[in-house]
DNA sequence: CTGAAAGCGCTTACAG
DNA sequence: CTGAAAGCGCTTACAG
């Protein structure tokens, strides 16, 4: 079987706290001692056990992640690979904690992160009320959540500037020559939601344009509700000649509403989505979108556990990444202007 | 802090010994003492620490997961969920091993393994070239590997039927009146673009029609690959009035030569994808394509491993799940047959 | 049916 | 600079 570090020691001719001590970058060990040791180390191609180092040690090395949303969506896959770009960085390994398979009643995700020795968690969730908070909070077990403000003596949060994405899309779209530009927005009970709408009112103010509340519509990330959201606002008696979304997947279905009035983008109707996600790409015309730097999200996530785990006064983090504008095929200027 | 064991035995008046064994459902506990040592692990809210439990028994209940290729794909994403579901229901966590992250030469998947105490894999991985399965095999680590044929005393595979679901495909085409049918296939050396274009030819042959190798061209999963082997095949001195593709982004790049050609999809050009990604129903038109049972596949490898982990003689499985072929908007009769 | 004891593979004071 | 010893929180023969 693998070796164990009592076999090191003996193959060394030293003891298994000497062995332990080079292996942890102790410095009251002899150059020559600490080479011999590497040496075996190497021959016998010993790994310590994580388990046991877990056990006697306060460390796991093991970071965990926790989902309330689904992990099938892009904006997660994206935010995990970034993620892996940090736990590589400082030697974490991950640990899935649980998503909507142990979202019963019954799960308990401190429970959970004790039993592994979890040292700090990642959490993805866009509501304060999808999750036992406090509970988290209370256990001062380092988190940090994704998109959403949460703040505690050990835990804080990373997002985009939702503000300025919505706010530069909107001015975007004013400098194309537009003046009725509506939003289809999140749901306005998420953290997100509540920015996009605030980028959205500073963008028209910002453009000198009126705030009216029968341009705005909400619903989720789904096409589905970005179509619903979509006929209402085209059912206004003065639609707008423009609109951003809160999402790329809701754009679409903003472009579904349109086409189905018989109008097209961006002759008629300029759209902007939120993300940047691969389909906005893909789709046909590519979307023009807000672009969120998820690699970046998901590697800093992980770069500020390990300095909360390093450091119990760390300051509760909230960290917010600029966003893009990716101009691609669907936006246009309005069409009383192009005749 | 959390309760360990000695602070349920104290409190319940018993051994530590006895209290590990209501835990691992011993039958040698009278009746009285397992419910007096249950109460007490339900008011301390008790949970056994999972690297003590490992450090002395086998078992970390610990499945990892090994991607060779990106995570950030849709594919990816579904098989993850179909695996939380598997886990869920035998008990065990799931731990990242390694992705391109580790990808380095320095990176050793069995250590790592061994290190974390891992009981079983599931690898992602399209080529035999991409990483040293016969290390993982010798190792004995029971793994389970996704859509590439590996089979060891310790290791097997799960995949879709590729050969069934094109040979559906190009019958399909047939009975909507296609005779030149094109097939867009995956790189020929893996597994799947071999088997996919056994299909190919099979279908062909039930269909009574010849195989030509100037309508079958090769790229990966790209849009941009499905592009240029689209445009290999306009080339040709009589193009195919349909083609399938082996990846729904790979159709996605098909249809852009075809439309770039001045043609349309589907009245000039019928196309089918593979996969089944949600990208296929977003597209204009919504992509015709074979659909994988990503969620299944995901499912069946983590009870697969399990099994393997409690039966050292398991055999290698192999197990394929049928495909489905899904119709929406990219197929339609060929033109002669309408004009 | 129950418990004392050894031990899983490490790390960390502590003594030398 | 080095090593003996205790101990992290469990499980598993073994004896009773």
């Amino acid at each position: 079987m693998a070796a164990n570090i009592r076999d090191v020691a003996k193959a060394a001719g030293v003891s298994v706290a000497t062995v332990s001590k080079v292996l942890n970058g102790y410095t009251t060990v002899s150059q020559k001692t600490k080479e011999k040791v590497l040496g075996i180390v190497r021959d016998l191609d010993f790994q310590p056990n994580a388990a046991a180092r877990s056990l006697v040690g306060q460390r796991s090395m093991t970071l965990g992640v926790y989902l309330t949303t689904g992990l099938t969506h892009p904006f997660f896959s994206n935010i995990l690979a970034g993620m892996e770009q940090g736990l590589k960085a400082r030697g974490y390994d991950l640990i899935y904690l649980a998503q909507l398979s142990y979202g019963s009643k019954e799960y308990n995700l401190v429970r959970h992160c004790r039993t592994r020795n979890v040292e700090g968690i990642v959490v993805f969730g866009f509501s304060h009320e999808e999750m036992n908070i406090e509970e988290l909070i209370e256990s001062r077990i380092p988190s940090v959540f994704i998109d959403l403000d949460v703040k505690g003596p050990r835990a804080g949060y990373v997002s985009s500037d939702n503000v300025g994405g919505i706010e530069q899309a909107v001015r975007y779209l004013h400098g194309l020559g537009h003046t009725r530009i509506g939003l289809i927005s999140d749901l306005p009970d998420t953290y997100v939601g509540r920015l996009r709408l605030v980028g959205y009112r500073s963008g028209l103010r910002a453009a000198g344009l009126p705030y009216a509340e029968e341009t705005v519509a909400f619903g989720d990330y789904s096409r589905e509700q970005g179509y619903e959201a979509m006929r209402k606002l085209l059912a206004a008696s003065r639609p707008p000649t423009a609109v951003v979304c809160c999402s790329d997947y809701g754009a679409l279905g903003a472009i579904d509403a349109i086409t189905e009035a018989g109008l097209s983008v961006p002759n008629d109707i300029s759209v902007i989505g939120f993300d940047d996600l691969e389909l906005a790409r893909n789709v046909r015309p590519a979307l023009t979108t807000v672009r969120q730097d998820m690699l970046s999200i998901g590697k800093r996530s992980v770069e500020l556990l390990d300095e909360m785990i390093h450091d119990d006064e760390y300051p509760a983090p909230a960290v917010i990444f600029p966003t893009e504008l990716i101009e691609r095929g669907t936006c246009a200027p309005p069409k009383t202007l192009n005749s």
